[in-house]
DNA sequence: AGGAGATATAGACTACATCTATGGCGATCA
DNA sequence: TGATCGCCATAGATGTAGTCTATATCTCCT
């Protein structure tokens, strides 16, 4: 009853070569096995689909009505096989990253660019969220994988930790007397601090930092992104709490200094997140695999 | 390298079903079945196609781009298979029959009507021609059989005979004075004849009869179809050599009577040719039967 | 905690696709 | 006209590959 799709493709190889013993070779057959399948289909659908003459097959009117459909349809797995095979090689495809603006910005970049550079077929889509905007994310499947700030506990979730950032407290001109001297929390909790917003990981860890010492740090100025923590502390405005890699520019040209104190900050780690149980893109991996 | 198209119908229902479990009741297959069918397009691809989630799989995004092919290519095959299933029980199709202009109006008319009643969703193709035409029409596929009058000799045609046309001679009110009598052929040439146009087989026939006793027709009128053979004989224009069984109506209302002769003249005998070593259509075979 | 239902895996089995060998038929060419 | 070549059909042997049973593992839900 349910007719086996493997002899269509004896059938399309048969028709469009107008020879059994042709599409037999084409496809790595023996003559007689084309010529078994083709009576097969035959019988399955009880009409002739060819008739033999002394130099090969030709359609027959209800043949002609079958290839009409089986060619389109052969050239669609064609173009399926095709395809597969592109997203394979990485000539095609698409890689979806969340992560926040500023690893975007400051980390992934020259990867991304790397990435796109030596792949160019593969479309990329940043989405930039918050940590758990990106955990959402990844769980709605409408990204591959996220970069956040560890440490995450979502056993759902594969993290893998990838690098290091050190946060620390950098000031501008206006802070000048501070520049290579060290301080204590009480003493820099004199100054204007300026912090990221409440909900974000950079945040938290120095606000458990200043509990486990036993003080409590609250910013003067509150700001959303980086760029203004790192704008603010360059006019004055207060000392910065930055991932140090992030501003690793205005600390060569001077404009920025770093505010050393006299406990250690514990570096922060970057992880790289995927969803457990869940094969990746063949983009993902090999992105994850660059950034190695 | 190649795969096996067989897969792509697992891979079909198990995408479309989000279950392989599903799938294999859909393809009355066992689940470890479905399973390994999956597997082997994985593998061969080298690209994972679904998340095994704990109910069901889900398409990955190759999956997806794989499964947006495969599914246009089902959906054609489907079509396809309904529309041999159609043409297997005649609800679609087409019946191409060559044969002269005369023997479609006098003769096939009433089986025509009969199979199109039938079996409406049949298209009907008349091609009229010559005999020679219609053997042609047939040897380049272009009809799927011909009506004809015997004798055919041609080694490649299969002939079946079908049926006898009874030829005579026929005149109107102007000749009333033969109603009834039985002319010798030497008599009858006396008068006006008007005959089919000298390529016709029954003008054929009527020139060997002539010929065989010793005489030669010659006919005052030559037309190119029978309706015009009748219309003249009406008219009193002469006696008309026509097919019996096509003046039937006139015959009746007596508009025209026969020209009885002292010799008999040989029935014609009219075949369904059919292309030898070439299946039938299902429709041409139908209509076949039908007609005997 | 246990049951229901999903997929994965291992191993046995057998059906069926494929092969080899052969025969017939028609076209082509000498 | 006879010989040869190439095509497809058929029969029977063979072996693989698809399928099954049995079982394990996992997740979700009660």
């Amino acid at each position: 009853m349910a007719i086996n799709h493997e002899l269509y493709k004896v059938f399309y190889w048969a028709a469009k070569t107008g020879s059994l013993s042709q599409a037999a070779k084409a496809l790595f057959l023996t003559q007689p096995s084309v010529s078994h399948a083709i009576k097969q289909l035959e019988q399955s659908f009880g009409v002739a689909l060819f008739t033999r003459t002394s130099q090969g097959v030709e359609l027959t009117q209800e043949g002609s009505v079958l290839y009409s459909y089986i060619e389109q349809s052969h050239i669609l797995i064609a173009l399926a096989e095709e395809k597969m095979a592109a997203l394979k090689n990485l000539e095609s495809g698409e890689l979806r990253i969340g992560g926040s603006d500023s690893l975007f910005k400051h980390y992934l970049l020259p990867h991304l660019e790397q990435f796109h550079e030596q792949h160019p077929g593969v479309k990329l889509h940043l989405n930039h969220g918050t940590t758990p905007e990106v955990i959402t994310f990844l769980k709605e499947g409408r990204i591959d994988l996220g970069v956040v700030r560890m440490p995450i506990v979502e056993p759902q979730l594969e993290v893998k930790e990838s690098f290091q950032l050190q946060d620390c407290f950098v000031a501008g001109a206006r802070y000048a007397e501070l520049r290579g001297k060290t301080l204590s929390l009480q003493e820099l909790l004199r100054h204007s601090i300026i912090l990221f917003s409440r909900n974000s990981r950079a945040r938290m860890a120095i606000t458990e930092l200043f509990q486990h010492y036993g003080y409590s740090i609250k910013p003067e100025i509150e700001v959303g992104s980086v760029d203004l923590l790192i704008e603010f502390a360059r006019r004055g405005l207060g000392i910065s709490y930055v991932t140090r890699e992030f501003v690793s520019k205005e600390l060569e040209e001077g404009s920025l200094f770093e505010v050393r104190l006299d406990v250690p900050i514990p570096p922060s780690h970057v992880g790289i997140m995927t969803m457990r149980n869940m094969p990746l893109s063949r983009a993902a991996s090999a992105f994850i695999e660059l950034i190695r």
